[in-house]
DNA sequence: CTCATCTCAGCAAGACTGAGATGT
DNA sequence: CACATCTCAGTCTTGCTGAGATGA
C-alpha cells in the first residue's frame, strides 16, 4: 500500500464536492417533504424570501440574489402572481422591468412555508447543537461568498 | 422593521438546506468542469471510487454504497463496461448478480480523474485551510451518517 | 449600436418509479 | 410463496442555453 494514495484514515475519498452533493440531496428530500401539499416549491420559497427580505425587486434582481436563472424565475413568477402571491408591475422608471411585489396573501404564505422549512432543518441535522449548526453556516456562506465575486 | 422576524444578525434566511443546495451548484459546477473531455461524468467516477476501495461488488450493492439508483447504475455500468472500464461477470454463487470488477485500465482512468477531481476541491475551496477542510467535511460527514441509519 | 430585461422553447443530467424477467 | 437482482422505459425537477421582442 505504498503507493496507492491512500489517506491518513482511509476515508480519502471523502470528497468535500460529492458530500455536499449527497448532503444537498438529503437537504432537498427535507425541503420538498416539508413543502409538499404548499402549493409551492423550492424556487417559488426562494422569490418569496428575497422579496420579504429586500423589499420589491425586478425579476433580474431577484435572479441574481437566489441564484435562480432568469428563464426559471420567469416562469415561478408566473405561478406566483397566478396564486396572488405578488403583484408584477411595470416598473415606471424603466419599462424593461417588471417590478415584483409581495402581497399579504404572499407574505402570510411565506410564514406558514418558514414554520415548515424551520421543521425541516431540524429533521435533516438532527443531534446538532446551535454552534454546528452555526459552524455549518458559516463555512458554507464562506465558500458561497468566494465564488460570488467571480461568478 | 419591529413586526418583520428579522434575526439578530439579519441573516435569518441563511437556511443549512438553501446553503447547501447552493454550495452543492457549485461543487457540481466544479466536478463537472474537472471531469469534461474524459468520457465520465460523476455517476461513472462514484462507481469507479467503490470498486477501487472496497473491490468487486454487485450492482445492487455499488448503488447501495454510492446512492445512486439501481436503473442508474445499471446505465452507467453500460458505459463503463463499454469502455473497458470494468467487467460485469455473472456471480456464480448468485446467478442473480452481476459481480463489477475493475480493470487495469479503469484504476489507470480513475486515478487519472483523482487528480482532476483534487484540483475541483481546491477550486470549490479557495482560501480553506486543511483545518477548514476537515471541519467541512467532518460536519457534511455526520449529516450522511446520521440518516444513513433510516433512509 | 450596445446592452439589459423579460419570455418562451427546449435540452441534458440527475433522482426516481413501475414493471417485467430472472433467480434464491 | 416472498424476496432480491438486473434491466428498460419513462417521468419530473433542476440548471441551463438560445433566440426573439422590447426598451434604455
Amino acid at each position: 500500500m505504498d503507493t496507492a494514495p491512500e489517506g491518513p484514515s482511509g476515508r480519502l475519498r471523502a470528497l468535500p464536492t460529492r458530500l455536499l452533493t449527497q448532503a444537498a440531496i438529503l437537504a432537498n428530500r427535507a425541503t420538498d417533504k416539508a413543502l409538499a401539499d404548499t402549493g409551492s416549491r423550492r424556487y417559488h420559497y426562494a422569490i418569496l424570501v428575497t422579496l420579504d427580505e429586500h423589499g420589491p425587486a425586478s425579476q433580474a434582481e431577484v435572479g441574481r440574489r437566489t441564484g435562480i436563472d432568469r428563464s426559471d424565475v420567469a416562469a415561478a413568477v408566473n405561478d406566483l402572481s397566478a396564486h396572488g402571491h405578488l403583484h408584477r408591475t411595470p416598473d415606471p422608471t424603466d419599462r424593461r422591468r417588471n417590478t415584483l411585489t409581495l402581497t399579504p396573501a404572499g407574505r402570510s404564505h411565506l410564514h406558514d412555508l418558514d414554520e415548515r422549512l424551520e421543521q425541516a432543518q431540524r429533521e435533516l441535522l438532527p443531534g446538532f447543537s446551535g454552534a454546528d449548526r452555526a459552524n455549518l453556516v458559516l463555512l458554507l456562506t464562506r465558500i458561497l461568498e468566494e465564488h460570488s465575486h467571480s461568478d
